[in-house]
DNA sequence: CCCATTTGACCCGA
DNA sequence: TCGGGTCAAATGGG
């Protein structure tokens, strides 16, 4: 409504434009990767572009004087991030350089807890030391597809409404051209009551379920705090620049749309 | 009936 | 041996 909910829109809208640039520079690394004749010098490039969008989507989280909703702490590679600095633009260039065929892995801490793939959860565990479980993603076209990349969503202590999110691996799926590229603004700052009608998210469902384990009576703030709003905005830009790169052809193996559904049930509000 | 989640067991590296 | 990560049978929901 207001200048601060603009500047949280715009900055959403810029940080998924970016994970999106980010996936599709992710699928030309891996065409190259197939294709490896004489392509050394484009995949390094490749490479050097990927750095520069998690500099650029470091850079645009500490750009950050209203709420926080999204803060990205570490950037691929080994976890070398979220010690001194968090995020500052000390060097925009090349710090990235030998990725390599090494799963790349990365870590945000958002509120959100949707992004743009469907996740299957496979596992969940009490870690030392931590008052939250934490719980374990793999793609859900593993097997069929066999995709790679996992993620691992971890409640954080000093902050419960926000999950430390930790993507290992890049998709090699082809769930985009059946997924829509629309990021949910999900925050649970807000406030649902039960009987609203909330089509969450497998990934969600989850993840609330075991915050409500996690209560033993203790009667802090309910939780359950969600709300899906304000996609409106992406939903458009999304519309006109999205369906000339997703909307190509799709390999027809099993994607039964079934995966997806779940994941993007929110998408009736926003049209 | 199919598919995702749950959850204890199992595996494996430090 | 311990702890983090994964497996897989049981369970539940659409």
């Amino acid at each position: 409504m207001d200048i601060a909910c603009n500047n949280k829109t715009i900055k959403l809208k810029i940080m998924d434009q970016l994970l999106q640039g980010h996936e599709m520079t992710t699928k030309v690394q891996q065409l190259l990767s197939q294709h490896g004749s004489d392509l050394g010098p484009a995949k390094d490039l490749v490479e050097k572009i990927l750095g520069s969008i998690n500099d650029t989507i470091s850079s645009l989280d500490s750009f950050e004087p209203i709420s926080p909703s999204a803060l990205v702490t570490a950037v691929e590679g080994s976890q070398n991030a979220s010690c001194d600095n968090d995020g500052k633009l000390e060097d925009s260039g090349d710090s990235h350089k030998k990725l390599g065929p090494k799963s790349e892995t990365w870590t945000v801490e958002s509120t959100l807890l949707e992004d743009t793939f469907s996740w299957r959860k496979y596992g969940q565990k009490q870690i030392l030391n931590t008052k939250f479980p934490r719980s374990y993603f793999r793609c859900t076209h593993k097997y069929t597809q066999g995709c790679k990349a996992t993620k691992q969503v971890q409640k954080l202590e000093s902050e419960p409404r926000m999950f430390s999110i930790t993507y290992i691996g890049n998709h090699t799926c082809n769930t985009n051209e059946v997924t829509p590229k629309i990021k949910p603004c999900i925050h649970h700052d807000e406030i649902i009551t039960d009987s609203e009608e909330i089509q969450s998210p497998s990934l969600m469902t989850s993840m609330k379920e075991e915050e409500e384990n996690h209560h033993h009576g203790s009667s802090t703030e309910s939780d359950l705090q969600l709300v899906w709003q304000e996609m409106l905005v992406f939903e458009e830009e999304h519309h006109h620049h999205h369906e000339a790169v997703y909307g190509c052809g799709e390999t027809s193996t099993s994607i039964n749309g079934l995966d997806s559904a779940d994941l993007w049930s929110w998408q009736q509000f926003s049209v």
